[in-house]
DNA sequence: TTGTAAGCGTTATCAC
DNA sequence: GTGATAACGCTTACAA
């Protein structure tokens, strides 16, 4: 029971009385159009039903009305599902909101796309090709390729997180490394005397600004070196790097954690070894994603205003599409940290 | 500096000396063609970098190898972002990461749709016009129209979460009453006296059957009535709920909340007012998301497989597009009690 | 202002 | 086996 072959552009010219070329002016809203004509045309259209067929449009418009949300296949090397793993991430769920809150009140559709290591030649040729306008790439690892074969194949493009290396593209980016300054300054002011760190994988430009921003904010307070563990930004990670922490250093009275979700784990084992949070060891985040909330006790962190940089994404990425020939540009935010109870 | 035109078959058919037909034959893997042309055809396909234009391609095959996520936009109305909220739910990262799971592999992409109230004709039009192959639809409003809309347009679709009403499409859905059973079950077997109720949004039909229930098993249990709050899913409305119940009962020893995040809400409320979980207020929530283990005390909950449902409307969904002729079909999953320490 | 006709890049149906 | 050639549904010069 298939269904009916869709009206046409034909069919609806045939009942209008009229040529395809005029209905489709009329669809497409073009002045140019005799007011009884017009009329007649809409009339046809609802009595038909018609609905354009958008890919006969993009093969001649070579718009779409779609970008892609580009998101990088290969950390699925861990056998574990990497999927699982980071959709499931409030960071993925973040983006996607943002860059909905621009892109569908400009009436853009939003494709993902997962490449993996073999799959950038396809995905070149498929967005040169108008599979869509344009497309937002999240955190890649840092050596990828990716954000160097957009730019040179000149596809309208904006990055989520700066590039490893530089390349002519425009992104968006949280200062991290002035983030974790602050969650350093915070915690010498608390008095913090053994500070400790937990990083993220050192693929990802973000974990490696946070570590260093810690770092160096730590020297200045007179910390010439902070021990350090380092976990994959999951709750799980977050724990055993915790657990490692403590084993080494048993004193330590205050850590930054490179991201929330690693904190729940490290203040869930910090809980079982019987210290208090904050009182014997201070803890801080680094998102204020909904898992900071969801803490106990609630979680200090730095704020990642993720929504706000996925939404100027969204507009650099508009603009880019409109005026290809435009600038290469970056947006940099700047962090705050958000005080709670845990430091 | 626009980037140049891309190679078309034409381009490749000419380098390699065949027709654009042969061309095509060799792309798309057809047999019946000479093993010398194959290799000809194969050397300039790589010479040139042809990448097959998939626009150009589903307009005649009629296919497009996408896959459409829809989500409803109605919940709008509430002037708070609504998709802010909406994705950076667990519950959208979890069933795109089902989905993928399945989708992913079969080389098939996903492209999410929101649709307003006034979006449906639309959605149903490209649908038809084979924007994408067929849906996944996300829980709905209970009233939405949609699930019937795509039956009668006989598009392939499949529901997450049961429709209100009784139409002929295909879905998987979760036991929601039996797991709400299972939460009073276990509640009563605590020896709760006073069990009390947060429940989610009336208009989601999970959050009817988790709400009777609940009910049900709960009179079993002698209690004809439990006294009830009502949330909207978000870990904020939950905190409200459980201040209007403490103050209304302040006597209850026990709460079923129908999902994670207005737990997490309860649960930060309780530990406010004084109440130890789970000895004076036992509590245990719904959906075992992330939220769950963040908790604290780690969250006696509901197990809800969103994952393989997930994974499992994407089977559903690849098969009705193999086999538009095919049966409408559903799949129950079966909850169980994961218990942790709130209860 | 409206119509005619030439593509957009594929696939698919034919003869050869 | 292979190559013309007609669709697929639309936009857009170019004519009228």
């Amino acid at each position: 029971m298939q269904s009916q072959r869709l009206p046409t552009l034909e069919d609806v010219a045939r009942v209008a009385g009229v040529s395809r070329a005029t209905v489709s002016r009329v669809v497409n809203g073009i002045r140019n159009v005799d007011p009884q004509l017009h009329q007649q045309v809409w009339n046809a259209v609802d009595q038909t039903g018609y609905v354009p067929n958008r890919l006969a449009r993009s093969l001649v418009t070579r718009r779409t009305g779609t970008v892609a949300l580009v998101v990088s296949d290969s950390e699925t090397h861990d056998d574990d599902p990497f999927m699982s793993r980071f959709f499931s991430d409030p960071y993925f769920g973040r983006v996607v909101g943002g860059l909905m809150s621009v892109l569908r009140p400009a009436g853009v559709q939003l494709a993902l796309q997962m490449v993996g290591a073999d799959g950038h030649r396809r995905l070149i040729g498929d967005l040169r090709n108008g599979q869509a306008d344009g497309a937002a790439v999240l955190s890649l690892p840092a050596h990828d390729p990716l954000p160097g074969l957009l730019a040179t194949a000149g596809i309208p493009a904006v990055l989520i997180g700066r590039p490893a290396e530089p390349v002519p593209i425009s992104y968006v980016d949280l200062d991290n490394e002035a983030g974790a300054a602050l969650a350093a300054d915070h915690l010498a002011a608390r008095g913090c005397r053994r500070p400790a760190l937990i990083s993220g994988p050192a693929e990802v430009p973000a974990s490696v600004d946070r570590d260093s921003g810690f770092r160096r904010a730590a020297a200045r307070h007179g910390h010439a070196w902070v021990p350090g563990a380092t976990g994959n930004f999951t709750r799980e990670s977050g724990a055993t790097a915790m657990r490692e922490l403590l084993t080494a250093h048993p004193g330590l009275d205050g850590v930054f954690v490179a991201n929330d979700l690693m904190a729940l784990g490290a203040l869930a084992v910090l809980r079982e070894s019987g210290r208090a949070v904050p009182d014997d060891v201070a803890v801080i985040g680094f998102d204020d994603s909904s898992a900071a909330l969801a803490a106990a006790p609630a979680l200090t962190t730095v704020r990642h205003p993720l929504e706000d940089m996925s939404a100027e994404a969204a507009r650099l990425l508009l603009t880019q599409v409109e005026t290809p020939a435009g600038r290469v540009r970056s947006v940099i935010y700047e962090p705050k940290l958000v005080e709670r109870q845990s430091a």
